[in-house]
DNA sequence: CTACCTTACTGACACGCGCAAGTTACACGT
DNA sequence: ACGTGTAACTTGCGCGTGTCAGTAAGGTAG
């Protein structure tokens, strides 16, 4: 390890050092192709390299191939629970293994707009959770950004990855319900309204799933994550003669699990409740939740070849099957 | 806006539409002092760079001075809760208000070294949870990355910011079991290993408060996030006649309320406990989960802080006072 | 009329890199 | 002896910026 005077080591420091020019240099470093480099230069030319500690300025990569390696992936500020950090670190491997560097950049409503974000990294394609707006995704387009995958979404335009697998998150849990005798079904909504996103898609799964079945509309409540909250919507579920709800998600659902206990009631004779995500904390509530998971590493594999693909210019997979999403039956219902 | 023809839009086309030099652009473009440009000409770049739908070249303003605006966050691969999403969040405003760009990498072990990812995004700074090798460290010194900052860690080499804001969260839980009349505790260690770093901390600062307050030193199980297992653990605890139980966070505690349940007991009379966090699902629970909570925002103000102060070569502001850290109340301890 | 300052610009360089094209030196075939 | 081919290199360009060092025009002082 040299003793730096403050400068950066570049790839001429190498050179000179190993007495070559900076373009066998780039050669040996790159594993150029169809290049001659005999094992003793090949030697000569890492060596030097190790001895320095040079390692290749990622700007002037960058500058000169046109686009970089990094991936961008827009995080709304949703209060993101594990399911969605084991689908980023999922991307994140499935991305480093064909090269691309994967990195995350918290999206805030209130903070300077998203342009400033990408033109300070120059991504080769961008993942973003929510819809961009049509300016953004022209801008993009200007600035070399190979393409853009939308996740979830309202309007039509953009291709929404995740959407579908939502929806039949829903699906299922509604699917459950029926199988275990209940046909009156509820739908327990989120009270924050940055997981609309995510809600919208389940609740219409669940709807679709009713419809197919021949059941009634499920009964739509917004329930907060709050005992006697969620006890109130208890009430008028089982006034309507509900006997199952779907909820959001497990935090819904052990919400609707504190409702039931402050009536004296509970799952799943007085209402079957479903949730969804297997957080750590469903198989330790009374009773267990039973709830629906998704295999996000299959999700993530399908993510990451959708980049791939749109990063190259090629025609993106096929979704993967609905055999991704499972039933955890606990004791809930 | 005009139609692109696959080419990058430069500020040499920007200079042309407008008539002027490239230079003279590159002034209005970045108010640059010391340089008199009249109104009008002023106009004629902007409305012109608006036009074209210029933007810079993160690429090119990197290498041209030497250092990007980005700081990169190393994560590693934890169950990574609401609590640390928040942090990041609010760090990532904290730093766009003073102009730099915030960005997350997941660090998977098996994965490739962490040196592939900054050499591909050459960050301002860095920002890691886990410490890092010597080497890293050295060759990012050498890659002309500013600085780094390590939160948590073993050795005594690099600042570990986080590190004593940790402990003080294990000291509240050991001094509000204390002052709810209980004089020999209990620490129910988390089972995931990935933890370690937080634990630690947290459990020394349980030890450092029962040794003030002359209490015997706590008797430590790990506690799997399993009911059946929670149970031997309260068991042996209620053996050893320990009264109030420190759990690692809500999600721990939460499994010692399913393993007091198992045996027909129950908070706080059986065994008190308290977690750290305040989830969710801790007002959810059965009873209710007294937690000890952080003020992230005040944590993230502070980390903001020490970046940017790294960043511009400034000493390195006092961390903030004890007073972020705060006991909730609720019915288990 | 000359000397000098300010205004409003422009020309040119360097940042570090990848790669196309060119240059030796030497072996081989005829 | 002479072209041909290949191994092992090197020279040089341009990616898009920021900025230093000019420079021509116009004004003002002496």
């Amino acid at each position: 390890m040299a003793a730096t005077p403050g400068r950066r080591v570049t790839s001429a420091d190498v050179a000179r050092q190993a007495g070559l020019s900076r373009a066998t240099v780039s050669y040996v470093l790159n594993n150029t192709p169809h290049q001659s480099i005999p094992e003793e230069t090949r030697q000569r030319v890492l060596t030097a390299a190790a001895q320095l500690g040079y390692s290749p300025s990622a700007a002037a990569r960058a500058l000169r191939s046109g686009r970089s390696d990094v991936v961008l992936c827009l995080l709304p500020d949703w209060p993101v629970g594990p399911e969605v950090g084991a689908l980023l670190t999922n991307l994140s491997t499935a991305l480093a293994a064909r090269g691309l560097t994967f990195v995350i950049h918290p999206v805030i409503p209130g903070d300077r707009p998203v342009a400033e974000i990408w033109k300070a990294i120059t991504p080769a394609a961008v993942l973003a959770f929510e819809e961009l707006s049509d300016s953004d995704v022209a801008a993009m387009r200007g600035a070399g950004v190979a393409s853009v995958v939308a996740l979830l979404g309202s309007s039509r335009r953009q291709r929404r990855e995740l959407e579908v697998s939502q929806q039949r998150v829903g699906r299922m849990q509604a699917e459950h319900l029926a199988a275990t005798g209940h046909t009156r079904l509820g739908y327990a909504y989120p009270d924050d309204a940055r997981l609309r996103h995510f809600a919208e898609p389940r609740l219409e799964g669940v709807r679709t799933a009713c419809a197919e079945l021949g059941l009634d509309a499920p009964l739509v409540q917004v329930v907060p994550l709050d005992a006697p909250d969620a006890a109130a919507a208890v009430r008028r579920w089982r006034d309507n003669r509900i006997g199952g709800v779907c909820a959001y998600n497990d935090e819904v659902a052990l919400a609707l699990l504190a409702g039931l206990r402050e009536h004296g009631l509970a799952a799943p004779a007085d209402l079957a409740v479903i949730g969804v995500d297997d957080i750590p904390v469903a198989r330790l509530a009374d009773p267990p939740l039973t709830t629906v998971t998704t295999d996000q590493n299959a999700v993530a594999a399908h993510l990451a070849a959708t980049v791939v693909a749109v990063v190259a210019g090629e025609p993106q997979p096929r979704p993967p099957g609905s055999d991704i999403v499972t039933v955890t039956r606990r004791g809930s219902a």
